[in-house]
DNA sequence: TATATAAATGAATGAACGTTCATTTATATA
DNA sequence: TATATAAATGAACGTTCATTCATTTATATA
């Protein structure tokens, strides 16, 4: 379980704060344009104290975008028991809800994500790079199993996957938590959209 | 009509080949982490030759980034006479194929375009969303146009046209020349997903 | 071919970068 | 409260950055 803040140390509170202001700015104006006095400024420490509390610069990134990865296939996977009950299709509408609950809870982590993959250096590239395979491939199984069970229709996998998962993902580059529509909203409309995309009764002509 | 670049004097072809060399070089590294040295390096000429051509490495990027909008909404003008004798839905479809085209033909403009936005600064930026905005027009025209024509039916216009873009857009992301599918496969796939999510007898419920 | 102009060189500019470190200050523990 | 440890300071490190400029070299035009 997550400790609150307050009950913290001195040290692991700035840890966390680091994290904080790292993945905004990041978000902001991108990593490599990004310096590290900025982002103790903005903690409202001296630069060379970040040092005792990450390693380095690049390590930052990473930590955001491992625990982010993580966080989103633990998140995932707590939902198993739940899902072992389902038909095919409501698989899908639970991970469509699911891709979007957490692309609005943490827009930022996604948009970071998606963003700052290249600016991992190669090791860490690999490591983020095997967790987005792994999340990728958990709407692909649910895709095939779908197709083969002939609950669900489409081209091919591989291709629906990434369009399905490019159209959730447009979430975060346009949401913001006072726009127009609640998440409700937005739920509802994307289901449809993804829903009849690869429905078994869909037409293939004009 | 563009002149072979044979024909060009040695000045303009360096300045062509520079954005050239610098739109490879952003999309691999992005804008922030590439420098003027690694730009003139792959070009063959010293960095400061480069101010010869381009007077700062922002106005580089604003080159790149507005020749792309300004080719993109030129091309799809282009079509209009065409246009003009189609239904709606094979308008829509003209629109889907366009955009395909043009994410095959232009993967890097587009990625970058997508990428570096933020890296543009404000005047830059305000330019170019406006570019853009225009092109996300068209789109949203269309499917208003269809919906009101009881041609295609959805919850949402605005929502729609940024999913759609969404899941179009995700093709720059994983498209290669020498990629499984061809590009009539991948203008296929994508168009059955995309009619199937908005043609007017969809079903709003599993 | 002579000449004007365009293009490239290579060194230099000051500023900013990530990171280090000896030192000082704050915190937690006994 | 005394003490050990953790955290923050501020200056400095060596590099690299975008850009400038006097000078040299290449190109195009007459």
């Amino acid at each position: 379980m997550k400790q609150a803040v307050s009950n913290l140390s001195k040290g692991k509170k700035t840890a966390k704060s680091l994290l904080v202001a790292a993945r905004d700015l990041f978000v902001l104006n991108g990593y490599a344009a990004v310096s590290m006095r900025e982002i103790a400024l903005k903690l409202g420490i001296n630069a060379g104290a970040i040092y005792n509390h990450c390693p380095s610069k690049q390590e930052i990134l990473f930590r955001l975008l491992e625990d982010h990865m993580l966080d989103l296939l633990e998140q995932w996977d707590i939902l198993e028991v739940e899902r072992s009950k389902l038909s095919d299709l409501l698989i899908l509408r639970m991970f469509v809800n699911f891709h979007i609950n957490f692309h609005i809870d943490k827009s930022r982590e996604v948009f970071l994500s998606y963003m700052e993959l290249r600016s991992l250096d190669r090791r860490n590239f690999l490591k983020i790079s095997k967790l987005r395979d792994e999340y990728e491939s958990i709407l692909q199984n649910i895709l095939v199993l779908g197709k083969n069970n002939k609950n669900l229709d489409f081209d091919d996998s591989r291709i629906t996957t990434k369009a399905i998962l490019g159209t959730l993902s447009s979430l975060s580059h346009w949401y913001h938590q006072k726009g127009r529509l609640g998440a409700e909203d937005i739920r509802k409309i994307y289901w449809h959209l993804i829903f009849n995309s690869v429905r078994t009764d869909r037409k293939r002509n004009v």
